[in-house]
DNA sequence: TATTGTTATACTCTATAACTATA
DNA sequence: TATAGTTATAGAGTATAACAATA
């Protein structure tokens, strides 16, 4: 649930503080992205999709024809695990694989009209979720918070 | 590896943006979290730590005598994937379970001495980790972010 | 009845190794 | 040789249901 560390204690020790841990800049996105995560989920769930499958929607649709590998890269995951995630928006006709002629390695994925169709809805959806999850906190608060993460992002020497 | 959408490309799709994605706050704290994760994990290996078995002592150094159900709550997990974690600490002797006389259903957990200083090593490690991964980037920015990630987290009504 | 710790279980996420077909 | 997609596999991470001991 919501209640943090500092919710109501019953006998043994006393009200437990997590202040070493949260000295810590990594402890604090960890939580911060277990509730946007959780909210996503809820409103990602009702359209049979997860955090993966939505992303891959959206690079699809803003990169047709893009290859697996390309798109394994843009989500910064291993080819091997994307298999599964497009095999399950290509068997419910959200996209298309499609061989391409002049390296018939590859396949070239785009979205199919219904695939176009649920992703307007499901980002429509999310957008709605996130502008209520974080309502009441300032846009340029936000903007600030997503520079700083590509900054860290920038330093980052392992996977992103 | 680092390099993230905006890599060399072959051939197919030219250039792949992900600027759909990027306009999710979600996705961007997914990225810097991935980012810091990764970086975490290469820095507590060595001591044969992982995240959570961390943060698990970082909070019994800091709430001694806590029981699981508690470390739970202060960890925002289920009780259940508690156990494993508490098992592998105990049994490498970096903490103690202790019955509790005024209630026998629970334990006190306690660092040991070897526990204690397995932790302050781990920490100053983290510390020294994390100044490297933020290098060139403001405090205050880094602040600020934290304090965002507050406020989301308060706004969260799901698991933090 | 309710809670603590536990067992069993399952599902998601994600990584590596090795295969195949193409290049 | 090298790459794209695939298969098989394994290990984290984390959730629920149900149980025994205790309150």
């Amino acid at each position: 649930m919501s209640g943090g560390v500092d919710s109501k204690q019953k006998q043994g020790a006393p009200v437990i503080t997590d202040t070493a841990l949260r000295q810590f800049v990594g402890f604090n996105v960890k939580r911060g992205m277990n509730v946007i995560h959780f909210d996503l989920k809820q409103t990602l769930d009702p359209f049979g999709l997860r955090m993966v499958t939505f992303s891959a929607l959206l690079l699809i649709g803003d990169n047709p024809g893009l290859s697996q590998a390309q798109l394994a890269q843009a989500l910064s995951m291993e080819r091997p695990n994307l298999v599964s995630i497009v095999d399950e928006l290509a068997g419910r006709d959200l996209v298309t694989r499609d061989r391409v002629p002049t390296d018939r390695r590859t396949y070239a994925l785009r979205l199919t009209t219904a695939g176009a169709r649920l992703l307007a809805q499901v980002t429509a959806a999310v957008v709605e979720h996130e502008n209520e999850l974080f309502n009441g906190i300032d846009q340029s608060d936000l903007d600030h918070m997503i520079a700083t993460l590509k900054l860290i992002e920038r330093n980052g020497s392992g996977r992103s």
